[in-house]
RNA sequence: GCGAGGGUAGCCAAGCCCGGAAACGGCGGCGGACUCAAGAUCCGCUCCUGUAGAGGUCCAAGGGUUCAAAUCCCUUCCCUCGCACCA
């Protein structure tokens, strides 16, 4: 960049001004909020995981939630705006590994080093309210909640099948597992799938209430809340036993048993406990099953599977069925077995197909479908809607062909919609209904170091102990380097006494999933020093929900779920009271993408390091551009221009009002055009409030930049009045300040603003009276000028003439707009009569208008014009002459209508 | 396949909920002011036609509702994301 050697000495220096003010801010506590607060504005970031590495991310999840912070307390809000450290995890062990240090040592500098970087983009937080959930303080209240969560039936020992590395002897999650071949992400071993006991929390217990609520949560995104419907996956359906030949009933669900009747096979998942069963009798069936488990995803084709010999009852038609392993059947969904009705479902259509089974459709369209029932061929494709009962097809139907249909068998179901069938069939086949959810219980055991251990004994004697509460927190131990699990390492640490009976015991070794150190955090910060309970219920209860709470769409599902489940449960165990979701409003802003248009990566060599730009261009510009580029929600590219462009606005504005603090602005007295920015500004005050309401800083930023644009050009037309000015430039500063507020601060200092700016008072938002009116007549009426100056090709107009239209015309345009028949209207008005001719001729033209814009009475129109006449006279460097109707006399003013001046240019 | 969100001028992108001006902004491009010049800044223009503010054609495509549609309704096509051998 070059700069003039004006500029240069009106530019601040960020490196010298940044700190400045985040000393200032620290010292006057500006961010701290007091215990006694009732119900503060509660906005909240999500808390980063503690890599050590400020990026991009961050910082812009971090500038919003700042931003809205900042405009909450300036607007006199009590803010609540914490910030505290996700520090546990598998990561920091590796780390640990690598740099042959321990897991907490690394994590404490990482801490350090982010915390260092938060102040420096001047992130306002209580810093007395951190949390960190690494420390024993607080991970100790993780395992009394896993006691509390545990005697409300909560917790669960299950067992559960794991990734398993052979030779790093650990779990591995699934994200570290990689590749189609399955192998470790550390030492390239494949991967096995072990059976281990891990404890659950049984979050599905709360499926139905976590489903219905979402409905509720209006300030989600859409997508959001569909996400999380869809992991929880609920299906209504039935179950229906079928006796399997010697192995008794087999229960299976469905959401169609409508369609039973055509049921022409029947199908077990390869981990059915029937299949396996039959497997010990049948090698072909063994051999398939063992196939099926070690075959890959996609390695079995969608019609695999082998007949066991076996047939099952279908207790619909009293049929003998055959019995079919399948791989296309999953053992978790369902029951794991199902009957297969080939006419009306395209997977099992193909998989009969395949194996030439019967084909019989029970199901044809209703009438009032658009599909003509002659036209669906269920040997060619399945008919998957729903419709009305079509028996006939079905053995011992007693239907003859063509008729309408008489039942199978009872006779009774003929006609039923698959709907009415569904219900009516429960109680016929003796089943019942069922609801089956995908969500599964929450395995929160994990083989690691780096997280919370479990408060759980085994004792050969008493079984699982807990620990007791006054033994809590059960610290880590020591991290030692091992290749397996470094707590089943520290023998010392690991061998106990039973609680109950005294005996020789072991602690679990397990420590927990670190979504249990996410699910309440934000509970926390409402008491982070209480020593005898997680969270001062009293206050939590007031002061939550989270308001606004922000962070990547990655925790759609996984983190905000627990939260939510969480949040539902200490509702259930009163330690909340009328809370029952934690966040009201949800945003998950967009990614930044490199400068391509592509997402940052090392490998693609288009990563921007928030660290240079701080150090190049400030924190304020990185602030402002990310906040100028785009709403919230959506990504952008990062780009250098912009950052160039934000950089240039703030040493821009900065510039004005330092040299308004050194005198060397002249002032005057001139009127008309202070009057039009006076209402500028008022109307720049009350936009920029209303898009920062809605998150659209990118739409408030721009009202701040045209109404810095607007002081810039005042002050070259005129000598501008200094109370106006001086106004302008402590409302953009204000408005401002949310955004860049070490630059908000310099300016504020130069206007004589008392204190900080961080702590002033929102300008008033109040849009002038009739505001948009007057700027579309002023806006129109100098694009009509431009229009003409250009058509006509006039090369250097002398005097520009506006006269506005008499009050007559305003008159009748009022009486037209009410009047179904706008002449007759017109020239039934005494009043309007009295102008005869001119009258009858505006009604005419008005009468073929469709609708009447808002316009201004005459005189209003004309202090608007004269506001706005020093535009015009700028802009074409013509004199600029406005007039009343009067003034300007007849044949200028007739051609003026209300909201359109009569234009006269003068060479 | 199911679900959600989209398709707006060369590009990015507002407006759509609550129908009423060729449609906010920005970038890029063009012209002008300032300057010895460039940059920065400022003022315009940037769908087509037009010597007094005009006319025409426009918001993925096609239909409909309405005095009036980018906006509401229907159909089709395309994109992005999420879920999915889900019974």
């Amino acid at each position: 960049m070059t700069t003039t050697g004006e500029e240069r000495e009106r530019a601040f220096d960020h490196g010298e001004v940044e700190p400045r003010w985040q000393q200032a801010w620290d010292e006057a506590d500006v961010f701290r909020i007091d215990d006694d607060a009732t119900d503060p504005e509660y906005v909240l970031a999500m808390f980063p995981y503690t890599s050590g590495q400020l990026h991009m991310g961050h910082v812009r999840n971090y500038t919003i939630t700042d931003a809205v912070a900042r405009f909450e307390r300036m607007r006199g809000e009590d803010v609540l705006h914490p910030m505290g450290w996700d520090s546990f995890g598998l990561p920091a062990e590796n780390a640990a590994e690598e740099r042959d240090t321990n897991p907490r040592d690394w994590t404490m500098q990482c801490i350090d080093r982010m915390r260092d970087q938060f102040v420096e983009m001047g992130f306002g937080y209580d810093w007395e309210r951190e949390v960190t959930t690494c420390e024993p303080d607080y991970y100790r209240w993780n395992q009394w909640l896993f006691k509390r969560f545990r005697e409300a039936g909560l917790v669960e020992r299950q067992a559960a099948e794991l990734n398993w590395c052979p030779s790093c002897e650990t779990v591995l999650a699934d994200e570290q597992v990689e590749g189609d071949d399955e192998l470790c992400w550390r030492c390239d071993t494949p991967i096995d799938h072990r059976e281990m006991d891990q404890w659950f929390l049984t979050i599905t217990d709360y499926a139905e209430a976590l489903l219905e609520a979402l409905d509720d949560l209006d300030g989600w995104p859409n997508n959001v809340r569909e996400m999380q419907r869809n992991w929880i996956g609920k299906q209504e359906g039935a179950s229906v036993a079928f006796e399997v030949g010697e192995y008794g009933a087999v229960d299976i669900f469905t959401t169609r048993l409508d369609t039973i009747h055509g049921a022409t096979y029947f199908s077990l998942a390869p981990g059915h406990p029937v299949a396996r069963e039959i497997a010990e009798e049948n090698d072909e069936v063994a051999e398939y099953i063992h196939e099926a488990e070690h075959a890959d995803e996609d390695d079995l084709d969608v019609t695999s599977g082998v007949f066991t010999g076996e047939y099952a009852t279908n207790p619909a038609t009293g049929e003998a069925i055959p019995v079919y392993v399948a791989d296309y059947v999953l053992t978790d969904v369902g029951t794991g077995a199902l009957y297969a009705v080939p006419a009306h479902d395209d997977r099992d259509h193909e998989f009969a197909t395949h194996h030439d089974i019967e084909i019989r459709q029970v199901v044809e369209p209703a009438p009032e479908a658009d599909v003509d029932p002659e036209d669906v061929d269920v040997q060619e494709a399945a008919y998957t809607e729903d419709g009305v009962l079509d028996l006939s097809a079905v053995e011992g139907s007693s239907r003859p062909e063509g008729s309408d249909g008489v039942l199978v068998n009872s006779g009774e179901f003929d006609g039923l919609t698959s709907e009415a069938a569904r219900d009516r069939f429960v109680s016929e086949f003796d089943g019942e209904h069922r609801t089956e959810y995908n969500l599964r219980d929450w395995g929160i055991s994990r083989q690691r170091y780096w997280g919370t251990p479990i408060p759980m004994i085994h004792c050969e004697d008493c079984g699982h102990v807990e620990v007791p509460d006054e033994d809590l927190p059960v610290e880590l131990p020591e991290f030692v380097h091992t290749t397996g699990n470094p707590l089943d390492a520290a023998e010392e640490w690991k061998q106990t006494s039973c609680p109950d009976c005294g005996a020789d015991a072991v602690r679990e070794t397990d420590t927990m999933d670190t979504f249990v150190d996410s699910s309440w955090y934000f509970l926390r910060y409402v008491s982070p020093d209480l020593t005898d309970a997680p969270f001062d219920t009293d206050r939590a209860s007031d002061w939550l929900p989270v308001d606004r709470y922000v962070g990547g769409i990655e925790h759609a599902v996984m983190h905000l779920l627990y939260a939510r489940f969480v949040t539902k449960v200490l509702g259930d165990i009163d330690l909340l009271e009328g809370v029952r979701e934690p966040f009201t409003n949800l945003t998950n802003q967009g990614m930044v993408l490199g400068e391509n248009g592509n997402k940052m990566s090392k490998s693609k060599g288009n990563g921007v390091s928030p660290q240079r730009i701080i150090e190049e261009y400030g924190a304020d510009t990185a602030r402002l551009f990310i906040m100028e580029a785009a709403q919230p929600e959506k990504e952008f590219a990062w780009s250098p221009e912009g950052v160039q462009s934000a950089h240039s606005f703030l040493q821009n504005i900065y510039g004005l009002a330092d040299e308004l603090a050194a005198g060397e602005i002249e002032f005057g007295s001139e009127g008309d055009i202070a009057g039009y920015v006076a209402r500028e500004i008022d109307a720049t005050a009350a936009r920029a409030t209303a898009e920062y309401e809605t998150f659209r800083f990118n739409h408030a930023l721009q009202a701040v930049r045209e109404l810095v644009a607007l002081l810039r050009r005042y002050r070259e037309a005129t000598e501008p009045d200094d109370a106006t000015f001086e106004r302008g430039l402590v409302t953009a500063a204000k408005l401002l300040a949310p955004v860049a507020p070490h630059v908000g601060e310099e300016l504020w200092e130069r206007l004589d603003g008392a204190g900080l700016i961080a702590e002033a008072d929102w300008p008033a938002a109040e849009a002038p009276a009739d505001y948009d009116t007057e700027r579309r007549l002023v806006e129109n009426t100098r694009e009509d000028v431009r229009d003409i100056v250009d058509t006509v090709g006039i090369e250097d107009p002398q005097t520009i003439t506006l006269a506005v239209a008499p009050a007559w015309k305003h008159e009748v345009v009022d009486v037209a707009r009410e009047a179904d028949n706008v002449v007759p209207a017109v020239m039934q008005n005494e009043e309007l009569r009295r102008y005869g001719e001119a009258a009858a001729d505006f009604a005419k033209t008005l009468a073929g208008r469709a609708t009447f814009d808002e316009h201004l009475p005459p005189e209003r129109e004309l202090a608007a014009l004269e506001r706005a006449a020093w535009l015009i006279e700028r802009e074409f460097g013509a004199e600029v002459v406005v007039q009343s109707a009067e003034a300007a006399g007849d044949s200028l003013a007739s051609k003026a209508e209300p909201g359109r001046p009569a234009i006269d240019i003068a060479e």
